[in-house]
DNA sequence: GACAACCAATTGTCTGACAATTAAACAGGC
DNA sequence: GCCTGTTTAATTGTCAGACAATTGGTTGTC
């Protein structure tokens, strides 16, 4: 029976100093996993169990659990033979709260929005000569379909968007990196609140649709500086398409 | 007796199943705070007056705020005029969140070493062109310094690893970009357990320390390009070294 | 006006109970 | 023996009410 360590013997009231007795055990239970004594699979003790162990009551227990519930670490099970079990983390789930985690930290440390930008296509050029070196068709046509749904004019701004995401994704997934596309898919999306704040005209979408088969081609013709230059470019324009937004909002705002 | 029904129109039940009612209280209010409904420093009903909106018990509330708290949505303050509010996300909370995720991660999905260093070392080359246009004195000395710290034979092989995480931390810093530290810092730490496997023989050190060595010159330099170099040599002497110790490990297998 | 005692609001925790769910054991019929 | 339906035990999910701990404001006293 691979049970979590006995009660209070913290060794993580040092660093932190756990004002409420249900987030002392979360963290126990949370280092348990962390460093591998909790193995993906291993069952907890039951929730009666733990409260006994750590002398606390049940739902004091619970709220330990849930708060690892939340992230991910465990998953629970009720019935005979149910209880709370060390989650296998997967890149789905991971993404999820990296997309959450992102888009709180961009909105909330009033980040601008030229720091954002660089730092996602930073990353995303990072995988550009992987993606063009690893690339498959299947990638190539993903890309290819997005510039198409792009290039449908009457596609509301929002789909744009998401079309838009789609087709980094397309890009990043290339890379054949799933850690990459980890941290990428989490970074682009998160950036999404502060890229719905442009509205684009025809020609601002003529020309990222321009520069989006610029990028599938280099990608298509394996050229990696190519692929690099394309967004870069990609990435300038988006700075000055946010920069003309910030313009006309001060000027109507002095228009009244 | 209004019983179950939030507030507003519940539309997150759609999409995900919740199971439990805990998780779609949490999941409510977690889509409030990250689509900007709630704002950072707002103060979230009681406990008591959450339970009556949404119809549950306390308990079942606690456990919701509880979830949110784990994701430091939340912050919770007790006493006349204490409360949940919405947590002020600060970068430090989400790079902790950002380590414990990628660990899990990497040691979870059996991901190959040399991909999660590929990933690592794509996303450090990126900010390396930063790093170098940007950098300031401070940086290069918290570079040189661990540099000085890794050069003591008496170090011990987990601090010389520490000391390693501190030397690209500074790198990464140095470009000066928020967003891309926090990014980079959750990945290279969130490494550590991969890393840690390598046993680092008086002549790998020297090695790496002088590739360091390089790294800081360049940056010193402002010279992008020999950044980048050496960084790749440094990418590809840990893979070579990783693939020694399995290679070891294989070996001391059979002779058993 | 300063200081102490009190009070009210709120979170943190406990106790005990019941409901819902699920897998396994069990009984019955063929 | 084997399948089928039923019971049973274990476990999580939820509830209700209570008390303790903490914290800010209020009131009263000197």
């Amino acid at each position: 029976m691979p049970t979590a360590t006995p009660p209070r013997s913290g060794p993580d009231s040092d660093a932190t100093p756990h004002p409420d007795r249900s987030s002392g055990i979360a963290a126990a239970l949370r280092s348990a996993i962390v460093e591998g004594r909790l193995l993906v699979g291993d069952r907890l003790p039951s929730e009666s169990e733990l409260a006994e162990q750590y002398g606390v009551s049940r739902p004091t227990v619970r709220e330990a659990l849930k708060r690892l519930a939340a992230q991910a670490l465990i998953r629970t099970r009720r019935g005979a033979s149910g209880g709370a079990f060390v989650n296998h983390l997967s890149f789905e789930a991971a993404h999820e709260q990296q997309i959450t985690t992102s888009t709180l930290l961009l909105s909330m440390n009033d980040i601008g929005f030229d720091v954002a930008c660089e730092a996602r296509y930073a990353m995303e050029r990072a995988c550009a000569p992987l993606a063009c070196a690893r690339r498959e068709a299947s990638h190539l046509n993903r890309m290819r379909a997005e510039i198409a749904r792009q290039s449908d004019p009457a596609l509301g701004d929002e789909d744009f968007c998401a079309s838009d995401v789609a087709f980094h994704r397309a890009l990043v997934d290339a890379a054949g990196n799933p850690v990459l596309s980890y941290q990428l898919a989490g970074a682009v999306e998160g950036m999404q609140p502060l890229m719905s704040m442009i509205t684009y005209t025809a020609r601002d979408r003529a020309r990222i649709i321009a520069l989006h088969g610029q990028i599938a081609d280099a990608a298509h013709a394996r050229d990696a500086a190519g692929c690099d230059a394309a967004l870069r470019d990609l990435q300038s324009y988006t700075i000055e398409l946010h920069a003309t937004v910030l313009e006309q909002r001060a000027a109507r705002g002095l228009n009244r």
